[in-house]
DNA sequence: GCCAGATGCATGTATATACATGCTTCACGC
DNA sequence: GCGTGAAGCATGTATATACATGCATCTGGC
């Protein structure tokens, strides 16, 4: 029989240790340029969404406007990233810098590199597969948490 | 046509956005409890291998060494895990306390209760195909991490 | 106009995660 | 017996992530 690892039998483990193990690789595979995944993530979206605020992005990454800001910063701190005045002057508008846009240039072809061994890997039908329902899970998670918050929490 | 959220394509960020989600409801379900959803998985699993060196835990797991070791410290504090000496002294036998296992088992309750929820809202079938589709990807990748580790990295 | 609530961000704090490094102990060849 | 390298952990540092909170600004009703 197959591999069989002891993945857990939680929605939540399973996903957080497989995520841990392919992070690795993209992490190692995006050294050569300085950058992890996640950064190379972010920097990807506001490169397609164009110059966007911030809620934009955290609408678009499921993650907590906190967590978005911090990755933000350092980001501008290497100079990849503007974070510009905006018509709403109470938000910010986020764009790449020139130099923001040579490094994902580099660093696109890391990631491409090491999505391309990955999906090589796991075969591309699987990995359509899998993502189809990885979606499906999102849909039910933002669903889940949209009931949760809005109304009768605070 | 159904959902269509915007997952990425790389499957680091795809597994990374839909991890995000559908931790904050295990996080949620488990407050309670005063115990992250992280830290009730590892709980079990100490519970489960029973007393053990952190070496088992990190191969089961699939982290870092020393993500183990700042989890336990935490679950040490709360007097919830206890670290006693190993017959080998480099390790430490790791195991829970009383209040460990009490703790453990209102946890639980409410873990299970995330848990129906979660796969009920997926199905149960389609919760068994993605995790058997999970374990295939955690496979190639723990495949690839030992690949590009133990020989001419160092 | 003006104020109450909503919206958009930033900061303080805490956990999750990993890399580089260092210390202790073990196992093995000699 | 005694090095020498390997194995098992812990610590320093850095990023990823989220909650509680606070400040500035905007929007709608009056």
């Amino acid at each position: 029989m197959p591999s069989a690892e002891e993945l857990p039998q939680c929605v939540c483990g399973a996903l957080r240790t497989v995520t841990r193990a392919v992070t690795q690789l993209y992490d190692d595979a995006m050294r050569p340029a300085g950058l992890r995944i996640t950064q190379y993530g972010l920097l990807s979206r506001i490169a397609r969404l164009g110059p966007v605020s911030a809620a934009v992005l955290v609408d678009s990454l499921h993650a907590d406007q906190t967590t978005l800001a911090r990755a933000l910063k350092l980001l501008e701190q290497d100079g990849l990233v503007r974070r510009a005045p905006h018509s709403d002057r109470r938000a910010k508008r986020i764009e790449l810098t020139a130099e923001g846009g040579r490094k994902l240039a580099e660093a696109r072809k890391l990631w491409l590199a090491a999505q391309q061994r990955m999906v090589g890997l796991i075969g591309e039908a699987e990995w359509r597969a899998m993502r189809g329902r990885l979606n499906g899970l999102l849909g039910v998670a933002a669903k889940e948490s949209r009931a949760a918050k809005p109304r009768g929490s605070p």
